[in-house]
DNA sequence: GTTAGCACTCGGTAGAATTGAGTGCTAGCA
DNA sequence: TGCTAGCACTCAATTCTACCGAGTGCTAAC
């Protein structure tokens, strides 16, 4: 798996009034226009009342000190990923507008199902509403007490055994035998499990019989293959909403491959979206996150937190240039109705 | 959801060898080059000791009779839907390299986990030999009898039946009353729903409790809640694997943006997968499938089969112009080798 | 510090000329 | 009758040129 390099967004230094507006101007312009933004261009957009001969000289500042960046001489100017940074740290909270409001609540007011379902269903909403890929992360059950188990003879040597945690999720493994365990057998071993397993968390060792006979054997083997799953990472679950709004966002085919790529890789998904809540970012720009080849997208999470656990995360992958203020009010808007859906308000 | 002409693949008229041997050189070179194959190239690759004029010649009458097409007058000529399809119709199934042929039974040997855990991963393993992304359906349980089920207490007014068929599968579903179910309650509730449903299929009528307690009220609002599932479709899974491979074969942004729109319907990649699959085919070529947006692809299917049943299907979706012959006997192998996993030799 | 003015740069575009792959047709040949 | 060599023709792609214009950096004046 890639390592990311752990750089901390450095605190990025304050630019006077003037440079900030121009920064910001020439932000907004890229964004809307995806190309290279003119000094003539930001003089008048802006309420700035200078000439764009003042406006150049300060981009020449803004560019010798890593903001703007020139694609050749004779074009106008575009954002670093350090000048899109500024930007988004000097964002005020946008709002999601009046009809994407209504949406979610009418999404949220009608979603039923299952949490996967409704993970999977909120995906496609997030996307939707933004235009961008989305990814939902929900949380795994590592911690989660186990509330129930149960053994089930599938075939003559083939049992399965059905666990269910206390968060709601429903885990099921194949425990293989060499021998014919009977219906008696399967059944003992069943009620054995549950007395045993039943609070225990997935890190817990518990006591396991040390007979000979086909019960112990299958209790021994059903609690070393449940054990055996990896606690931390597994169990999480990931759902990826609008893949298809790459194809839109980024023009190099290229560009688009690479980040399809990445986003089949679900482990790497989910540990690009926790590096970032780990780092305390709600945004990651370019290459900020460390992922090379998601060097030319941004990446915004907002965590969902339900009884101040932390539930699961939603997330919004566009490019560089996205639109941060909308899609972050959406991401913010969404965890919240999805933090307030899975907490006290029960109708899951 | 996409309503699709139900054209049965028309017999294609026989052709005289050497139109046969044209059209497919033709194809041959196009898949190959993505470029329209001119006369003179034809004439030089084929074994035929004929001229560029005759080949020419010839190339007309196909064309008229629409095997070929040509982009523009002075270009040469590409094959059209019915052009692949006599090629893949005469076409003699192909075998699978030997580094792919050791690939996959390197897989399928080290290959462990659930149903849902192989399929997706053999998903991947497809996508990876063909570079064509491929789609990997598991059959639904509809038909799988019930072995056992189980009703656990997750909340005050939350319970969760969870559902364990023949197939191995396990269902689960939240059942909300509004009274607080005890403990006892919920056992005996669960008792009577194991001893109602075990052995019954989805499709069956159960005698519920009419009684107007606590345990007839949780008994017979899990029941209605199992069987409010779609008997046919739900329940199907589809794994999708690389399907940043769509990056790659198609050239057209919006062609690759329209594809991977489809793909993310999962239900609709699973009633394709049926229908072509239903028409006895095992290669949809263009528009065969009735597909409008998926026009520009090919996709290829080979059933499941284990123990006289079909368990699912594997797909491959690529370009019109994609290499028949290899991913036909990828598709084909790895169904083998999935049906053979699922059958006989126990090692889920 | 700001600005008007100006020379300069250089990507993008538009048009013309050229190239060349490939065609369709025809007349002659086996 | 079928095949082929030859040839005129077509047309996308390429190359070249000129040129435009957006945008810059610099400088002198305010």
């Amino acid at each position: 798996m890639a390592r990311r390099s752990l750089k901390k967004a450095a605190p990025v230094a304050d630019l006077d009034a003037r440079k900030a507006t121009i920064l910001q101007a020439v932000v907004r312009e890229h964004i809307d226009t995806a190309q290279p933004v003119g000094s003539s261009s930001v003089a008048s957009t802006s309420d700035l009342a200078v000439s764009s001969a003042t406006v150049r000289s300060e981009m020449v500042t803004l560019e010798r000190e890593g903001y703007l960046a020139q694609p050749h001489t004779s074009a106008g100017r575009i954002p670093t990923d350090k000048g899109y940074r500024y930007f988004v740290d000097h964002l005020q909270a946008g709002v999601v507008g009046a009809t994407q409001q209504q949406q979610i609540k009418d999404f949220f007011e009608n979603v039923r199902g299952e949490v996967e379902d409704v993970l999977a269903q909120t995906s496609t909403l997030l996307s939707q509403l933004t235009s961008y890929t989305s990814v939902v992360v929900g949380a795994g059950h590592a911690m989660s007490p186990i509330l129930s188990t149960q053994l089930v003879n599938l075939e003559a040597r083939h049992q399965l055994l059905v666990t269910v945690f206390a968060d709601g999720s429903v885990v099921k493994h194949s425990v293989m035998t060499n021998f014919d365990a009977s219906h008696v057998e399967v059944a003992e071993a069943s009620r054995q499990l549950h007395a045993l397993l039943i609070g225990t968390t997935l890190g817990a060792r518990v006591q396991v019989p040390s007979r000979n006979d086909h019960v112990a054997s299958l209790v021994r083997d059903a609690v070393a293959t449940l054990h055996a799953q990896q606690p931390t990472i597994d169990g999480e679950q990931v759902f990826i909403g609008g893949s298809s709004k790459v194809a839109e966002a980024f023009d190099g085919v290229e560009t688009v491959r690479k980040v399809l790529s990445i986003l089949e890789q679900e482990l790497l998904v989910v540990s690009l979206v926790q590096d970032i809540l780990d780092q305390g970012l709600s945004v990651a720009i370019g290459s900020e996150h460390g992922y090379e080849p998601l060097s030319s997208c941004a990446v915004i999470v907002a965590p969902v937190t339900v009884d101040g656990q932390p539930a699961g995360a939603v997330g919004l992958l566009g490019p560089t240039r996205m639109k941060y203020g909308e899609a972050m009010a959406a991401a913010r808007a969404v965890s919240a109705h999805l933090a307030r859906h899975f907490g006290g308000d029960e109708r899951a």
